[in-house]
DNA sequence: AAGTCGGGGCA
DNA sequence: TGCCCAGACTT
């Protein structure tokens, strides 16, 4: 793959900033630490790596925190129950990545440790392209490249690229790959991700801070801000449906969805559906007098759901379910934590 | 190749 | 509101 000449001293001069302006993150082996001997723990690194996988940092980090404190190797996070595991990640969203997570340290456990090149890193669950890359370089210090949306706007940048972005992400990768440095790829790994997030960021990058600026063909034209250049998306989808608070005495009736399909696996209210069209079929759990008591609005990837929120008190015979003491409720996803709040607070 | 899958912060 | 964030998996 043909690539422009002039990148040529790129990681020489990316590494060379990196030693200067490294971000200092918990999972992280500072250049001055690695010069000590010190090597990042594969563990901490795959953990940070799920973790942080369409997340920010402020966002993740509590998390990784709150996983290391409670299961520090992999081998008493594969000893640990789901329902624990997805309740400490209550929050976090994109709740595969937990139960991948399980799957993933069980099978490492099995293997006896993790694997140290890209192919077999990605054979894991919950491991791609980008995370695999990743752990190979900064783990185990393999010559592979890591791109994740942080390079793809270094990379459009530096390169101008005004084609098709799924296609000019193909390019992207193949030019980061043949950039590695045979020294210190995981160290190129972090600084490329680093300049993105700290001097290469989406509405204002901060070009005079910016080690290769001079090599950058979107600086060149003047409004680096424009790359990438991506697809517009389409009209934004709205559903609707019913979420059910039902409560006898202290105690109110959750529900386990099952592990497929949206919040997959995770603790819950009892709710209609929300098909993709019109009002969803009243599904109460039980025959109740029941009182809405308001909504909430939440909005997710690709649809915004309004739920009517309907607050019933259990006088009969209790439904099947996870009946459970207000005050213990946790590891609910954020929906229903809205609606939960709504439902308990005052009434 | 296109859809699905969360949640929070910010312009 | 729309976009972005250390993307992966399914169809």
């Amino acid at each position: 793959m043909a690539r422009p000449k002039d990148l040529d001293t790129l990681p020489d001069r990316l590494l060379a900033w990196y030693d200067r302006h490294a971000r200092d993150l918990p999972w992280r082996v500072s250049p001055a630490s690695r010069a000590d001997g010190n090597r990042p723990d594969p563990y901490r690194i795959w953990l940070s790596e799920i973790i942080l996988q369409q997340t920010t940092i402020p966002h993740g980090t509590p998390y990784f925190q709150a996983f290391t404190d409670r299961w520090p190797t992999v081998e008493a996070l594969a000893q640990s129950r789901d329902e624990d595991v997805m309740t400490a990640w209550a929050g976090l969203g994109y709740y595969a990545r937990a139960r991948n997570l399980l799957k993933c340290a069980r099978d490492v456990v099995a293997l006896g440790a993790f694997p140290e090149t890209e192919a077999e890193l990605q054979k894991l669950p919950g491991i791609g392209p980008y995370t695999a890359g990743a752990i190979a370089a900064i783990a185990f210090g393999q010559r592979a490249a890591a791109v994740d949306g942080n390079v793809d706007r270094v990379f459009a940048r530096l390169l101008a690229l005004k084609g098709d972005w799924a296609a000019e992400k193909k390019v992207i990768a193949a030019s980061v790959r043949a950039l590695v440095p045979e020294e210190r790829p995981g160290e190129f790994a972090e600084a490329l991700m680093d300049l993105g997030a700290t001097v290469c960021t989406p509405t204002r990058p901060n070009c005079p801070a910016c080690p290769v600026a001079d090599m950058c063909r979107a600086r060149a034209e003047g409004v680096p801000e424009r790359y990438p250049i991506k697809p517009a998306k389409g009209v934004a989808r709205v559903r609707q449906g019913v979420v059910y608070v039902l409560v006898e005495g202290d105690e109110i009736m959750l529900v386990r969805r099952p592990d497929k399909g949206l919040l997959g696996g995770m603790l819950a209210l009892p709710t209609t559906d929300w098909p993709k069209m019109g009002v969803p079929d009243a599904a109460p759990p039980a025959s109740a007098r029941w009182k809405t008591v308001g909504e909430v609005r939440h909005v997710f990837t690709h649809f915004t759901l309004t739920l009517t929120v309907q607050r019933g008190t259990l006088k009969g015979k209790r439904p099947d379910g996870l009946w459970t003491p207000i005050r213990d409720v946790e590891g609910l996803p954020t929906v229903f934590a809205k609606a939960f709040r709504l439902a308990t607070s005052g009434a």
